[in-house]
DNA sequence: CTGAAAGCGCTTACAG
DNA sequence: CTGAAAGCGCTTACAG
């Protein structure tokens, strides 16, 4: 059973593949073909089942209606949920969604980007790494809407979709003093992201403000790619401290591995002792006591790329940059 | 700066398209290039940056070095952990992965095969629902090897790799039964797939063959497609029967939903009422107290799935359809 | 040892 | 109102 081209259906219609071409993309009143042969063509396009070869189409016109997303796991919860909103929206305006994702390597990153840039997909939605700047900027240079998420690169002008980090960790460090903590340790990773960065800078600011002392030996920077085990041990080193009264983990699957270091310790959450997490995890709350944490509205956060990219998908013409910092809640949980 | 073709560096190297394509391709030696050729062409596709064009490299070839990743969720962490590992492992044979999400919709599911189709997908891995079974058979047919996973269709003869839950529900079940339970209830879904029913099956076989009556009320089946809120209702209704000593989850977002349950109603986990997960979740372990639960291989199956994958492409002949089912393992935790 | 040419399945400027 | 033809960027059977 070959599949059926143009050419099969033009012959059968007895018409060129010109007009079966115009017909199917809903050219065929524009280009003035008669209402007789529409019918019939269409007539024979639907019993036969034919379906365009989208290859062939994207080879010609280089565009694909497909939006190629890019997340560094996509077995992180974070990114999955997403992915699946992503997913769902674009589905809905007539796009697919491919991704894949970058494990932090900028090597992995620059082949997918340059997957997807062959392939022709319309679109590129990335939660970017340092080092694929100029990949990037290519995309931009050729005209093709790039949307970064989570996290930004500050030397590229393009549209970015992100929580404001740094005032959601400055708030979450603010209720932790109010609470009257007053050594409270961070743990993140050593990843240089703008992201992460905020995080840390708010964590900075807000001791700072409030005039506690900031301790370098609080904050925990934990390698990217090490293994869970080694990261349970390292947060076990540093709660040996017990001086320390509040901790804040700067990305879920710390929080997780926070969790896991304590449950080992037998160290109970409870008035002398909080901490916070970030980004949602169905652990937090079902944890006992229930896990406070900064929560990004995804929800939000799919829907304002998703407009962007449309925006841009619908124009020729290059929209200005926007830059849509989405505020992260504080969610106190107890 | 447009992108560069073939022809341009055919152009450049001053040979025919023809001998350059040949270069690219590693057929030089088989097709007798002089060396001499071979050195230039390849120095001048190193500095120039060229890159194939890989659309236009499937629309002739009907290949393009891509797996297909059909999965029911791709936020379930069972799924997204599984398309994680496959990634990884596809990507050091050279291969890239593109995945996305049925949410059950048969219409849905036959657009993804089709977009999978028409882009020259080279392989489908699919967690696959009733009702395209034909899609797949066409696959078949059309001699692209497909791998089901998760579930089986036993109409068709394909390749499946999953793991044996009939097997381990019944072990879960019997676990109870020797931990004293009389009154075990399950909680599954009502999506009509194998796996699910197996599991079903499973629970049913081992309270008979342990002469314990079968009580069809304790058998709650949740609709797919509604909110958590309700979910999390039925399941405390069910929980109202303080008969209950035991319950079995039969997918670990019913298992986190009935956590929930448990902790809106304060009741606890204890020696008197138990209760065991289906696949693992990193709320399992960290709940107090840790939750048992039946443990999908993940490592395993990814690696039986590429494995069957890349047996498959690197022969033209079809191979014998295989089933792999890795024994699924109780993890008693408390 | 190397090249001209057909063809994969489309779209579209041009012609009539 | 409709069609012949060029072209997107490749691969490969055929010819020399």
């Amino acid at each position: 059973m070959k599949t059926l081209s143009i050419k099969d259906i033009a012959l059968k219609a007895n018409v060129s593949i010109t007009t079966v071409s115009f017909i199917i993309n809903g050219k065929a009143k524009e280009k003035a073909i008669s209402d007789a042969v529409i019918k019939k063509v269409q007539k024979i396009i639907k019993d036969s089942g034919y379906k365009p070869n989208q290859l062939a189409r994207s080879l010609r016109t280089g565009t694909s209606h497909i939006i190629g997303l890019i997340v560094e796991d996509i077995s992180n919860s974070f990114f999955s949920s997403i992915a699946r909103l992503i997913e769902d929206k674009a589905y809905k305006k007539g796009y697919k969604i491919i991704y894949s994702s970058t494990e932090n390597n900028v090597e992995k990153t620059k082949e997918l980007i340059n997957l997807f840039k062959v392939r022709k997909v319309d679109a590129y939605i990335i939660s970017p790494i340092k080092g694929i700047e100029e990949d990037i900027q290519d995309l931009l240079n050729d005209n093709k809407p790039v949307i970064l998420f989570d996290r930004n690169l500050p030397k590229l002008d393009t549209n970015y979709v992100g929580a404001n980090h740094f005032e959601a960790s400055y708030q979450a460090i603010e209720s932790f003093i109010k609470d009257g903590k007053r050594n409270i340790a961070l743990v993140t990773t050593d990843i240089d992201v703008q992201q992460i960065t905020e995080r840390f800078e708010g964590y900075k600011k807000s001791i700072i403000d409030y005039e506690l002392p900031y301790q370098e030996n609080l904050v925990l920077k934990i390698p990217f790619n090490q293994t869970e085990t080694t990261t349970i041990k390292q947060i076990k080193e540093l709660l040996k401290n017990t001086e320390i009264d509040a901790v804040l983990f700067a990305t879920n699957y710390l929080a997780i591995s926070g969790l896991k270091a304590l449950k080992d310790l037998n160290k109970k959450i409870d008035d002398s002792f909080s901490i916070i997490g970030y980004d949602d995890h169905e652990a937090f709350e079902l944890h006992s006591p229930s896990i406070s944490t900064i929560q990004q509205p995804l929800e939000e956060i799919a829907e304002a790329i998703i407009q962007l990219i449309l925006a841009q998908l619908a124009t020729k013409t290059k929209l200005p940059d926007q830059q849509i910092v989405i505020p992260a809640k504080l969610i106190i949980r107890s």
